[in-house]
DNA sequence: CAAATTTACTAAACACTGTTTACAAACCAA
DNA sequence: TTGGTTTGTAAACAGTGTTTAGTAAATTTG
């Protein structure tokens, strides 16, 4: 009886299709014009078939996030992979700035906005995000037991390098740092400088 | 001729009626459910009478975060008061954090949501947030003459300072931090010594 | 004071949004 | 082929920001 695995393939496939769909949508659009209307015009089909696959906006948009995160995921992997643990932290917050400032888009689903952590209720925990803070505090707990930062706490510590990296990003993202009043590559110049100047600090 | 003074202060009178119910929308529901419509009701108004007095959404909202600022701006007069520098900062980071932890519906309207910097384009900067963040420059100015912390540039620092303190929020507030898989008051402690582990960590 | 004009306000509409419902067509099993 | 399930959609509902046309009151003018 193939037909059910067929159906369930199927089922799948258009699955990704929407998440595609709503991808493309995102980059190329942003997320303030990404419509369940413009979704599904993009992919050719109406807009009730989305909640055929997607109970609501929130859940398809939770999706797409886990669909970011495996990016930064990946670019992780290939950007961060000095074998000194200090030097593989550096490596991920040059890696996080620069993805964030490349893909405002995306880095506003990931982290900014509130609709895809709706899904995310009481017991359900956020498993989008485990992956790249799992290697952010494993970087660091391999930074304290070589006694290269002036941290005890992975955690605590990945909690801030995060923090001080998505702080500048957002602010950045969202125009209040318009408050310094400089130009667009003063700005970018002042954000990597700030990074530098703070893995100076936490540098033993 | 007094009645043309009378119609511009009847007219200020209703831009400020106007405003106050924008921000009682924002503390009571927060700025999701702050529609044009809700705002007009709660002042016993129709919805075009709003745009006889702001050109649009944005433009109100702008008012409104001039507003959240001046009311910020106030906490740090009255909360940051020592006259140490260093102490002065420590009072700013805490009061800063309890503000956005205290106002999250305020916080996002003046730090997070992308509309009232809208009405900042080109030329036109934004004053919004001029005072607060020139009171933490000026701190900052002040223990780096002291020698007080390990920075070089008032400005730079005040960024860094911002950005750590805007991060932890803004992963709170916008629920990422769950990542953590920890209780609301863990949540809440891990923050206050983030802060304070950052504050020991830029002290000479 | 009465007429003309300006001002202050609103009902209704327009073009969007997320979502639901009723229905049609395609597919599959008997 | 019949009957039932699955798959998709048009249309509607309730909401959004915003504009337009029109009314009624306030003010100025003759």
């Amino acid at each position: 009886m193939g037909i059910a695995e067929r159906k369930e393939r199927e089922r799948l496939e258009m699955r990704e299709r929407i998440i595609q769909g709503a991808l493309q949508m995102f980059l190329e659009e942003g997320y303030e014009k990404t419509s369940i209307r413009n979704i599904a015009e993009k992919i050719e089909y109406s807009p009730a078939t989305i909640y055929l696959y997607y109970k609501d906006k929130d859940e398809l948009l939770y999706e797409v996030q886990k669909q970011c995160f495996d990016m930064l995921a990946e670019i992780f992997q290939k950007e961060a992979t000095a074998h000194d643990p200090f030097t593989r932290l550096e490596q991920i917050c040059y890696t996080y700035i620069k993805f964030g400032r490349e893909n405002a888009q995306l880095y506003d689903l990931m982290f900014i906005i509130k609709a895809p952590m709706n899904v995310v209720v009481e017991q359900k925990l956020w498993t989008n995000g485990h992956d790249a803070f799992g290697f952010l505090v494993h970087t660091l707990r391999q930074c304290i037991e070589q006694k290269q930062v002036r941290f005890k706490d992975p955690i605590t510590a990945a909690l801030q390098v995060w923090a001080m990296g998505h702080g500048l990003i957002a602010l950045d993202i969202r125009c209040r740092i318009k408050v310094l009043e400089m130009t667009e590559e003063q700005v970018q110049c002042t954000i990597h400088d700030s990074i530098k100047e703070y893995l100076e600090l936490i540098k033993y």
